[in-house]
DNA sequence: GTCTATAAAGCGATAGAC
DNA sequence: GTCTATCGCTTTATAGAC
């Protein structure tokens, strides 16, 4: 059986669905090696900033693949109505259809708040930003649009709430759909 | 200084608070006899079963809240709008406006579900149901109802999601106007 | 009902061999 | 880069005195 010679850039979403699954506190390294089929020592030699710094690097992958695949399309896609809708269908597949919840919400809800207060603040304001923005390109108000864009956000992450807790994806496919439909169907 | 003697009553509060704040695997023994001024001795002396019987003795203090406060009167009030109306004024109190967060959302999002799937699936269903057998008696088809009853309760959660994210409880706040609005000017 | 002492297990993190 | 052994600390839980 070859040995497999890991890279810090594979580990980092293993990572992310453990941090997701049990939280910062509840990610203890006994399921982290577990979860990464890797050595303490390979992953200190990665991380040695520990826990923490896992956490945040796992932050930094989730914040770079939301504003290349979510928030700058929003902004910078010619047709707005065309990145909003993108938005919606890349939204559900990276939550693979309300399977998969929001590593960020967790740490929202949880105690990790406090510990990556900025991280957690700085990538919601910057996807009702980004979705205000597309709103107003379709020629809403700029106040209007921003009152918008943070329900549906929170309606999102309400819907990934939801579909775990009554374990039902349709939960979360037909919210999201609901959700697009106001914003689309003006 | 007077010696207190607790009840068990008068604990299940103050552990609703700390499992809220920290989870269930962050509520560390060492925070609740700090959260609740009970030593060891005692908080096992109420709870011998340990954390499980703590948290299960919330649960149960959380569902009765919300049954008695909030589903039974969505059920049985002869005007179903304004039990529809209180159920906003009630929940918007019972959240502190946004600054308290869903013990049965945080515990829907982290690992715990799996240890509490069954309350935590049965908190959900009883509310939806129960707002949706309201707004069946505004006129509404029983369908519609159920989606839209799915989409408020779920927006109420994304809202405290949001609030806590962005430590503003105005979130909270207009987000839940806006879902009583639309439920209630037809 | 409350307290302190203590056990046994798990925790994050480090050291050093390979 | 990976592994094992180990440290020191915290964890949940129990026992027994008061």
């Amino acid at each position: 059986m070859a040995r497999v010679i890991a890279e810090r850039e594979d580990v980092i979403p293993l990572l992310g669905e453990i941090f997701r699954t049990y939280g910062f506190e509840g990610a203890s390294l006994a399921r982290i090696t577990e979860g990464t089929k890797l050595g303490k020592g390979s992953i200190y030699h990665f991380f040695p900033g520990g826990k923490e710094e896992m956490a945040e690097a796992v932050l930094t992958h989730v914040d770079d693949w939301f504003k290349h695949h979510v928030f700058e399309p929003l902004i910078a896609r010619a047709d707005a109505v065309a990145g909003i809708q993108a938005m919606f269908d890349d939204v559900g597949r990276y939550f693979l259809s309300g399977r998969r919840v929001c590593l960020i919400g967790v740490f929202a809800l949880g105690s990790e708040r406090d510990r990556f207060a900025d991280r957690v603040r700085g990538y919601f304001a910057a996807w009702i930003d980004a979705l205000a923005a597309a709103l107003v390109r379709t020629g809403r108000e700029p106040q209007q649009a921003a009152a918008l864009a943070t329900e549906v956000v929170g309606g999102i992450q309400g819907a990934l709430v939801l579909a775990r807790a009554l374990d039902q994806t349709e939960v979360f496919t037909a919210i999201l759909r609901g959700l697009r439909d106001r914003l689309l169907v003006a």
